[in-house]
RNA sequence: GGAGAGGUGGCUGAGUGGUUUAAAGUACCCGCUUGGAAAGCGGGCGUAGGGAAACCUACCGGGGGUUCGAAUCCCCCCCUCUCCGCCA
């Protein structure tokens, strides 16, 4: 949610936002809600100050006298007012909460102009693309990929896009987020093991309630199987004053991701590219709002360095302004090279969310000078999505006699050089 | 899942319908005092919304209701603790 303060006080920074993300909202209509409620609020407020007058005279005089009855009449006609002005404000407020939540968060000033993802700017690319085609195959024409991954019966148990991963299948799921966690570690982020279910409050501060409700498994008890660790993560310090010295705070969670990707068909989700089910590690800061941007490349190196060691040939994106999700105001995707595609695979998105998403979700720290509670920035970013790794590796690596040479830095989690499809 | 007890500011804790503007203590900040400190004394000290400001309004786990008036009474929900049941 963007500051109303802005939104009152330099509507035409809230316009050009508008127009570089593309969107079509009407900022004039929710102006002139703004101010209509502020109108009303003002006439309620003094309504209950003559109550609350009232109330103190009351409690002088003596109950049931004429004076007392007297007061009681008059003040049951304010008493009608106050519930008439107070049914007639309330869905002007649910109208204005939800005009501002539809206000996107504002680009900053380095994002690049454009509309479509075509329109993104290819920020850097580090390896060779042409180094390592030479027996690559898209990962699921593998002679026994099936053997390994199995969607046939990940289908029948449950459904499409839950497949079952098999020995060294498993082992290699096991083995990459055993190493991404490993790394984030050492980069200073702490652990955390989150819940995999959150409830409703929590889905609707970080935005997926009321949106994207679709893209969500409910359960019975309305809980939200989580689409990444982003949500339960971003949640922990909801409605929380931290110590300015407590920031940055750093942390990383590994937990399977659900999604039901609802509308999803063709050759783009084909194998391990779109799944229902999927594990990933994910990197969070909470950071003072004057290092946000520096932490945002931090944040992007840390999750670089992971594809470095894995010799996965990658490039950096830098999202244009059509292309930027409502809520970031600057994002990076990382996206490696799958060789047997031949395509790019999005494995990580990190983003600077400055303080859209704290607003939300009410965190905040306490400014060491002023005393005062100040919103925090959020930063979050994959470090990394394992299925589409895992594709990258499998087809890059493919070597002539069908097996795949695992990445030096991952023997020692995997403990085996090679990987083999029987 | 069942029964009972609870949920009030950073913390402790009073408050069973109206001078409560949430007492008091504690922690913290400023000042006086002191060689310096402690103690003592005086003042300040929650969050949010509205307003140019003075100031006004809301918030006592959450949401509804009763009433001229609710932290207080009623209903629903959430959470914590104790006991019972079940259980990896």
């Amino acid at each position: 949610m963007l500051d109303p303060k802005l939104l009152r006080d330099s509507p035409d920074t809230v316009r050009a936002a508008i127009a570089r993300k593309h969107l079509d909202v009407d900022l004039d209509a929710v102006l002139a809600l703004d101010s209509e409620w502020r109108k009303q609020l003002t006439e309620v407020e003094a309504l209950r100050g003559k109550q609350k007058a009232a109330n103190t005279e009351m409690a002088a005089l003596k109950k049931g006298s004429p004076e007392f009855s007297a007061k009681v009449t008059e003040m049951k006609g304010v008493s009608a007012q106050v519930k008439a002005a107070e049914e007639a404000i309330k869905p002007l407020e649910e109208k204005l909460h939800a005009a501002m939540h539809s206000l996107p968060n504002i680009p900053h000033a380095t994002v690049p102009n454009g509309k479509t993802p075509e329109e993104n700017v290819v920020h850097a690319t580090h390896g060779s693309v042409e180094a390592v085609s030479a027996h690559a195959m898209p990962h699921w024409e593998i002679a026994g990929f099936n053997n390994l991954v199995d969607f046939g019966r990940g289908a029948k148990v449950t459904g499409a896009g839950f497949p079952f991963y098999i020995g060294d299948g498993a082992r290699f799921v096991r083995a990459l987020l055993q190493f991404f966690i490993e790394e984030d570690t050492k980069a200073g982020y702490v652990e955390i093991n989150p819940p995999i279910f959150v409830n409703a409050a929590s889905a609707t501060a970080t935005g997926q309630l009321p949106d994207k409700e679709g893209q969500m498994y409910e359960t019975a008890d309305k809980l939200y199987a989580v689409p990444t660790a982003e949500v339960p993560l971003t949640n922990f310090f909801r409605d929380e004053i931290v110590e300015q010295d407590a920031l940055p705070i750093k942390r990383c969670a590994y937990t399977p991701c659900f999604r039901r990707e609802a509308g999803s068909y063709g050759k783009d989700v084909r194998g391990l590219n779109r799944l229902h089910q999927f594990d990933k590690v994910e990197l969070l800061k909470w950071v003072h709002p004057s290092s946000s941007y520096d932490e945002l490349e931090a944040l992007r190196g840390d999750a670089e360095r992971l594809l470095q060691k894995l010799e996965l040939p990658y490039r950096v994106l830098l999202m244009c302004g059509g292309d930027l999700g409502f809520a970031q105001s600057k994002k990076y995707d990382l996206e490696v090279w799958a060789a047997g595609q031949k395509r790019w695979l999005e494995v990580s998105s990190c983003s600077n969310f400055e303080s859209f998403q704290a607003r939300r979700a009410q965190i905040r720290f306490r400014n060491k000078e002023s005393g005062k509670p100040e919103l925090v920035h959020t930063l979050n970013g994959s470090g990394l999505a394992v299925p589409r790794v895992m594709a990258a590796l499998l087809e890059n690596n493919l070597q002539a006699d069908g097996r795949v040479k695992i990445p030096a830095v991952l023997v020692p989690y995997f403990g085996k050089e090679y990987l083999a499809f029987k």
